[in-house]
DNA sequence: GGCACCCTCCCCATTTTTGGGGAGGGTGTT
DNA sequence: AACACCCTCCCCAAAAATGGGGAGGGTGCC
């Protein structure tokens, strides 16, 4: 079993192209015994990518639809830390329950395990483990193989990053301390001149940092430049 | 070998406090036979917590000279994915060559492996692996250690969330679609003409979502209305 | 020593945002 | 059916942000 596995990861390292990578779920989908593997990314550009099991169907419609901003458990998952079961997650409200309904139809299970994980500049991706059994044996399942999840999910994400390109570009605008601390007091509410006066510096010099990082992050105005810079994790608040 | 790591795992997992997390740092550090381990997260809020087996003295001169602004491996770390090895990491500058020499002085070893991970809301952390072994064992090392490394160091950040309670901490208000539609066209850079018109609605009724979003997220106003919904996962950009 | 980049300060007119009010119809839950 | 919440529209005056210009001193890198 862990022979299998090793031998696995050896071919998934050994990946190189995103079509190959897409062979190695199917793979490792068969090595787990589950329904379906899916591997999500979305990088800060909005560029997406992904490698999955599910029907191509489903995946049209989900894009089409927007299904991303319904889906409990991309919201689930862009909103925490670690592993996330579906069984945690809030299908009540009336347009995921059909949203459900419809995924069940396309051949999505109702058990699943999702792994979110985040990179630099915002770039985000998920790894899921969906399939059928039955509460108290999924609940076995999850427990005995978090870490080769763990483990195949880090190793999927850095082969899509390195094959997308990813890894080298990573340019990062760097905006510099000023910048940050000016983007951060707005972020968190103050005004210009209040902003100014807690970070002891005039009004218009403050604008010059608000006005130097909107033209780095290439935002339209300081909404959007707080919100990239949120986002790409320049700042944190 | 496996035995005794599962063993430190469980430990790890039943650790109640962020003293006895501490204590299961150094005994992870020796059973990984390094000279150092350091687990470093700031969380979203700004608030910081390490356990790590550095000398005290180094640790509070790192932090009062703010050395993370010029630390290559924090640098490195928060704008890559994945592994970073000391080795590729830009040594040169004479800043930098400064802290490098203080930080051996301290007893910082020169072999560092990091490994990045990264939460919602900005949340980020790093493991570090640090030893003074010859080129060619440390390479052998970290070939051989870097599935244990992510383990390690998955369980250490999930349980340091855990323990600082940054997981329950997701009260999340809710906001309605028409609200997250307008924070959304906001935070992309369009102004509140543009937006209206993009979403099919008049400006005012625009200014009536984003003020209930506001009253919602308790902003002062827009530009940390959108900031707050960027941060925690509310929107996507 | 020169170059690049950062920090700091200032002015003006125009455009945009904000604060706070009111009002009607729709939908989902209990 | 009642209640809560959502979607949509409108007015006015005051406050804040924006666009684009110029200028000097400091620090680190090649």
């Amino acid at each position: 079993m862990a022979r299998k596995l090793d031998h696995l990861i050896d071919t998934l390292q050994q990946a190189e192209t995103l079509e190959a990578l897409q062979a190695r779920i199917i793979a490792l989908r068969d090595f787990f015994e589950v329904e379906h593997l899916v591997y999500h990314s979305v990088n800060a550009a909005g560029g997406q990518y992904a490698a999955l099991t599910y029907s191509d169907d489903w995946v049209q419609r989900y894009i089409h639809s927007n299904y991303d901003r319904i889906d409990p458990v991309v919201q689930g998952a862009y909103s925490r830390f670690g592993f996330v079961d579906w069984k945690t997650l809030d299908w009540t409200s009336k347009s995921v329950r059909a949203f459900r309904e419809e995924s069940a139809a396309a051949g999505v299970a109702t058990q699943g395990l999702t792994l979110p994980m985040r990179g630099p500049t915002g770039q985000f991706a998920i790894f899921t483990v969906n399939t059928c059994t039955s509460d108290a044996e999924w609940s076995r399942f999850a427990d005995r193989s978090k870490q080769d999840i763990l483990l195949v999910a880090s190793l999927v994400n850095e082969k899509a990053l390195e094959l997308e390109g990813a890894i080298e570009a990573a340019p990062m605008q760097s905006l510099s301390p000023r910048e940050k601390d000016s983007l951060t007091m707005l972020a968190l509410g103050l005004n210009r001149s209040a902003s100014a006066e807690k970070l002891g510096i005039s009004e218009h010099t403050l604008r010059v940092y608000i006005e130097s990082a909107r033209f780095k992050l290439a935002a339209n105005n300081t909404t959007h430049a707080v919100a990239r810079a949120v986002a790409l994790g320049l700042i944190l608040i």
